[in-house]
DNA sequence: GAGTCGGACTCAGAAAATTAATA
DNA sequence: ATATTAATTTTCTGAGTCCGACT
């Protein structure tokens, strides 16, 4: 967790500059809209694995088809690698190299457009009314088999205890755990035993979690688990190959007869949930979900879904299309909440949604300036609510700090912007705050920030009068901050300005810092910025267990090279004498290498030296920063794209195959597309 | 009409599974 | 070539945001 945040002040100012220039060069909308539409086509099914009724005959009619039309042909079909101004050597290896689905998604646009938009825009899912779909048809969910037996029996201050297979059940979800942190909770242990209690019954043998011994459990499990490793590769595919089978028929839905895969069609197993942080809940028992908790969604004339478990049936039907879950439950830990099943990142469902994501924050750009002079103005309003809804705009503008709704005590306690507490957020004349707190999921926040002066005071002021658990800003809440943000730009909220900031960052630090240089260079130039957006959104990981080690093997292995490195220049110096190479550290003779060959190694070695103290040192410097979560969310995948057909870097390079299937929508976009 | 709550969706890191690299 | 181990990807499900209806 000894994450330094490196205070963002100057680079933070210097991104400021960059973006009120972009502001001055719009694009027209036409550029902007003109990308997402073949993608979002999907093939239709044609496997029949789903029950497609006569009605269910596609009736997808895109939005924005309009616009689409206002683009000229010619750029839409403009090939996005062929614009060559590059020497031929380059210009040879790229087009090899680049993408293949770069090549796949301008073909598709052809099609596209020939067999996708024949109905009316009318009809478009978003524009009716908040429908989400005309047609709907899957196979509910599935779930996880009932509980097996094992019969090892755990001890009970010393002797065995039997136990029914539901306490068996909760006794070896516990068991299971004891090699984790959770040990260490007295909370966990305490939730635990009380829901245990329940199922053992007043009068049980078992009282006392401290006269437990969970051991043999234990050691069962970590036997199953050997054992399991130990299987054949073929048992193992054939073990997965089944697992396939079974869940195939839920894996997919028909929406508008279009075929879309679901995210998370497996009902969540019973466990003992598993809270973050300092969760006031952690350990209670999650217990069994059954087809009686859940709730189904599905077009009208769809088939409702078998239920698979023999005897029991669904809670409730519902025919509602203005939204886009296929089914829920209630969470168990906590009742009011609901659990639900919706398609993949990859459907055009989320697609859709996450293009107009982007697209509402590249309207901030627009805004971003009229905001920042407005929320300046009103540091030293004699409002002081006005003055609260300034101070912490500019958080969130700045820091990226989330919103920060109200929790509850059930809670694991953490906060956001408008739920900082006085202790949070430290000033350090002349004009510092040092903030430290407990983000979402529990993840700490440290910085310190270089202010403006009129912050700082009004910080200051804030605090006033104030204990430390106290709110620091008493007159606001996401709802007041929220509303007052959308007077200002319509549809603005709060985590608008983390979409705004992360991509623009990116485009920025992409367009500033990519200089030629070979494909692997490129690279990096995008991972530095990619962790620069991580930095700032302060997405974290923990370090891995085994990273020490790892490192202190780099280091040993690089030393090993280095050994060999002077070998190699004694030996060459000698071979130059036409004197034979000295023997090796083994005692062994080694081949009489002639100068060339040896200059050769010379050069190999010091090369894969370099390479490795440069891994050595990403390495160390990502340890504790997690640059996934802002590429799957807050970075405009059309900026990556872009970039990389303007710099002839293939996709696959940045986009593993889940991002390309998320970001479909995004792959056609111009190469001068700028966010 | 401010506050609360149900509801639906996005975003989050850890853990598990898979694949790639290396011995 | 095969077995470890490291890196990467996928899955899992918890934790946020935000909206709108109700009180």
């Amino acid at each position: 967790m000894a994450l330094k945040l490196q205070q963002n002040g100057y680079t933070m100012k210097d991104n400021q500059l960059k973006k009120s220039s972009t502001v001055l060069n719009k694009r027209p909308l036409g550029e902007v809209k003109s990308s997402s539409h073949s993608s979002f086509k999907k093939p239709k099914i044609g496997d029949g694995s789903l029950p497609i009724t006569g009605k269910q005959v596609s009736v997808k009619a895109e939005k924005e088809a309009d616009d689409y039309d206002h683009v000229p042909i010619s750029e839409r079909l403009k090939k996005p690698i062929s614009s060559g101004n590059k020497s031929l050597a380059t210009k040879q290896k790229a087009t090899k190299v680049v993408s293949s689905s770069f090549k796949k998604s301008s073909k598709n646009k052809k099609q596209v457009k020939k067999s996708m938009y024949s109905k009316s825009s009318k009809m478009l899912p978003s524009s009716g009314e908040g429908q989400k779909w005309t047609t709907l048809v899957h196979n509910g969910v599935i779930f996880p088999p009932p509980y097996k037996p094992h019969g090892v029996k755990m001890l009970y201050k010393g002797k065995p205890v039997d136990l029914t297979p539901e306490q068996e059940e909760v006794a070896t979800m516990y068991a299971v755990m004891l090699d984790t942190d959770y040990m260490n909770k007295a909370t966990f242990k305490e939730n635990f035993m009380n829901d245990w209690r329940k199922i053992l019954g007043k009068n049980h043998v078992i009282q006392k979690l401290e006269d437990c011994n969970f051991t043999p459990i234990y050691e069962w499990h970590q036997r199953e688990k050997e054992k399991k490793k130990q299987m054949s590769s073929e048992e193992k595919k054939a073990l997965r190959e089944e697992k396939l089978k079974q869940e195939e028929k839920y894996m997919w839905v028909s929406l508008d007869g279009v075929k879309e895969k679901v995210g998370n069609f497996r009902v969540e197993p019973p466990g003992l949930f598993r809270g973050r942080g300092e969760h006031p809940k952690m350990g209670k028992l999650k217990k069994r979900i059954r087809p009686s908790d859940i709730t189904i969604n599905i077009g009208k004339n769809a088939p409702i879904p078998e239920c698979p478990i023999a005897g029991e049936s669904w809670k409730e039907i519902r025919h509602d299309n203005t939204v886009t879950w296929l089914a829920f439950w209630n969470d168990p830990i906590n009742p009011k909440e609901f659990k639900y099943v919706f398609l993949a990142a990859s459907s055009s469902l989320k697609g859709q949604s996450d293009k107009e994501k982007y697209e509402k924050a590249r309207l901030l750009k627009d805004y971003i300036q009229g905001i920042r002079t407005a929320y300046t103005k009103d540091f030293t309003n004699k409002d002081i609510t006005r003055r609260q809804i300034a101070v912490a705009t500019y958080l969130i503008d700045k820091l990226a700090l989330r919103a920060g709704n109200e929790k509850d005590d059930d809670e694991a306690d953490t906060v956001g912007c408008c739920t900082l507490k006085v202790e949070n957020v430290e000033p350090v004349p002349p004009n510092i705050l040092k903030f430290d707190f407990l983000g979402k999921d529990s993840i700490r926040y440290q910085n310190e920030v270089e202010v403006e002066l009129p912050v700082f005071r009004a910080i200051q002021q804030f605090r006033t009068g104030k204990q430390g658990g106290d709110d620091l800003f008493d007159k606001l809440d996401t709802s007041k901050l929220n509303a007052h943000l959308k007077e200002l730009m319509p549809g603005l909220t709060a985590k608008v300005f983390r979409t705004y900031n992360a991509s623009i960052t990116l485009d920025d630090m992409l367009n500033r810092e990519t200089k030629g240089g070979d494909l692997a260079e490129k690279v990096v130039v995008y991972q530095h910025a990619n962790k620069e957006v991580a930095i700032i959104c302060n997405h974290q990981r923990t370090v891995s267990k085994s990273h020490s080690a790892q490192m202190s093997r780099l280091n040993e292995k690089i030393d090993e090279l280095k050994g060999m490195l002077d070998e190699f220049k004694t030996d060459l110096a000698r071979a130059k004498k036409g004197k034979p190479p000295l023997k090796g550290a083994d005692g062994k003779p080694k081949k009489n290498l002639n100068p060339e060959a040896l200059e050769r190694k010379i050069a190999q070695t010091t090369a894969k030296i370099e390479k490795m103290e440069r891994d050595k040192e990403t390495k160390e410097d990502l340890k504790t920063v997690a640059l996934g979560t802002s590429k799957i969310n807050y970075l405009d995948p059309r900026i990556t794209v872009a970039w990389c057909k303007r710099h002839e870097v293939p996709i696959e390079k940045i986009f593993n195959k889940s991002l390309l299937a998320k970001f479909t929508w995004a792959m056609d976009v111009e190469p001068s597309y700028r966010f």
